[in-house]
DNA sequence: CTGAAAGCGCTTACAG
DNA sequence: CTGAAAGCGCTTACAG
């Protein structure tokens, strides 16, 4: 059954020209016709898609590029040396938004991890040879580096988080400040009279923004803010930060951790010396991760929407692409309390 | 200092044409001269590279690709309906290894989530339209219904584990086989006489070729070879199978497990019920992953080399690309023994 | 070793 | 609504 009609070219993908051949236009029309543009004759359109459709037509991309001036891919840049970061949960689930936004619109995700160590490694090379539209950039330490090579390249770029230096890039981040704020004032609200926290790095905007927005919370409540101590965001660093806490403050009776996963840590430690959660010490994490709901109890939390991060990087750099005016230059996502039982 | 010898093109990027006015030569001379190919003298060269320099010239790979039919880009499809795969540390590394071969080849890594449950979703649509010169598939399940539409695409296709069913793609696998037939052979040589073992899922080749494996190693001994249960992988299902072993066979003295994961299960299991590890019962898992070393006591495992996975898999598509003649169809990675506390 | 010319497969003013 | 033609920026036989 090897019709002829469907395989004309021998081997060779069939071309716009034989298209247009087929359905009697010229070039230009099936060019109309296929890309859905206005001023085509629903004739000529049905004659184009009969010939697309027995021809197996598919648009060459490359040639199209060549002739737009726009690829069709956006980079996903990460830096490689955090040798966790495309392993880490949030991480595969930003992009698991990105890439479900950035396909449904039609578009390629070009990955690129990028090695900060060096000035230019190469690794970048591809960006600035107009093999990509528009960059996104996951990256939680390195910013400063990784993107300066990116703003120097010209494309249009988003960045997840919001950046510590230079303002002037657009950016998508939870609202980790009132996050914050929100437990804070949901531990005072259930009775507590000594918070504390246990705070990310000082060096990254989202330990910073959710110990501000700690601060702003607790502040109605007319208690002190001096209870902080820092971590890292691992489970150990939360151990480590909940033993300093309880040496310098015996008489905290909750506490609110900036991440889920030292909340685990924190809690570990509280159960190992005999406190009871939320009896002694309430407990309230940042995240919603999966640990959060398989805690020991369930713990509290807030939520953050990662998907949508995602998603909404993609979106708001589309639509800095197809041109949109009075695009908002940052975008925070709403995070949302979700009650369990460490308070 | 707006040094017009060096932005003579007023935003635009230098084209190839400016590079060879510039030196002096013709447009045919600069490109040899750029893709380093013969016969290009060495003035011709020096021209061509000092200008290439002063207008900070780049290879317009759209134009490059339209011209050569080949891409610079290479298609890694990942089946999005795994809600874990990409997070799983595994493919992270195995990813990582990839993008350090490609980017070394000057080859961009394009990342495919395919949602494999419907029959054509537009997620593969780029892979038949020009996009990528070839692909790289990391599935563990749902590999049928990929693989065929990737076959179908007619594009060159490596992939990561041995197929169950199709035996005519190229493949890159770990030799589990021998690795698992490497754990056996240890257990019966620090002379445990009753063997067991908990083996991954009946219908992937990584649970069917290490439980084969097993049985090849403990062959020697005369030992039966029936003490048999599966997991999926996850640290509970190592936890269930352990008890159902032990209830079945509450002489055995030592177990092989398919995954680290399963093995930590199954030893947080032997813990409980106050089994010593290993004067009770010695066990040996599989990957080296990083739970392996953290475990309490560490596990005794059998290597596979994840990184190199994802390397050798690039090169055999590149040499396939290349059209290397008699490439090996299919590649296994050697295992290798790491003794720990364990056994 | 070099250059003029054709070609890769599309899109898009421009002039009907 | 339609077509002839130019153009996107490169590569590569071909003929010197």
């Amino acid at each position: 059954m090897n019709d002829p009609a469907k395989a004309p070219t021998a081997g060779r993908p069939p071309t716009l020209d034989e298209v247009a051949k087929a359905a009697g236009v010229s070039r230009a029309t099936a060019s109309r016709a296929i890309n859905g543009l206005p001023y085509v004759s629903s004739t000529a359109r049905a004659a184009v898609e009969r010939a697309v459709e027995n021809l197996g037509y598919r648009t060459n991309q490359v040639a199209r590029s060549l002739a737009t001036k726009r690829t069709g891919s956006i980079a996903l840049v990460v830096s490689e040396s955090e040798k966790f970061v495309v392993s880490d949960p949030f991480f595969a689930r930003i992009m698991r938004g990105i890439s479900g936004s950035l396909g449904e619109n039609g578009l390629q995700l070009s990955l690129i991890m990028a090695k900060e160590q060096h000035g230019d490694d190469g690794s970048l090379r591809s960006l600035r040879e107009g093999h990509v539209d528009g960059v996104l950039l996951v990256s939680v330490h390195g910013w400063d580096t990784l993107a300066g090579q990116l703003l120097a390249s010209g494309l249009p770029l988003v960045v997840c988080g919001r950046p510590l230096t230079r303002a002037d890039v657009p950016y998508v981040d939870a609202d980790n400040f009132n996050g914050a704020s929100m437990a804070a004032r949901h531990l005072v609200d259930i009775g507590r009279r000594r918070v504390a926290t246990i705070a990310g790095p000082r060096d990254m905007s989202v330990g910073i923004d959710r110990l501000s927005g700690f601060r702003r919370g607790l502040a109605s409540s007319g208690q002190p803010t001096d209870a902080v101590e820092h971590g890292d965001f691992t489970m150990a660093s939360g151990e480590a930060a909940m033993r300093r806490l309880l040496e310098a403050h015996p008489d905290l009776d909750a506490v609110f951790v900036a991440s889920d996963l030292m909340a685990v840590g924190a809690m570990r430690f509280l159960q190992a010396i005999g406190k009871r959660v939320p009896e002694d010490v309430a407990v309230v994490g940042f995240d919603d991760s999966d640990v959060a709901a398989t805690a020991v109890p369930p713990l509290t939390t807030i939520r953050q929407p990662v998907e949508e991060l995602g998603r909404t990087m993609a979106w708001r750099l589309l639509a800095q692409l197809a041109g949109d005016s009075d695009l908002p230059p940052s975008i925070l996502l709403p995070t949302e309390f979700v009650g369990r039982a460490t308070t």
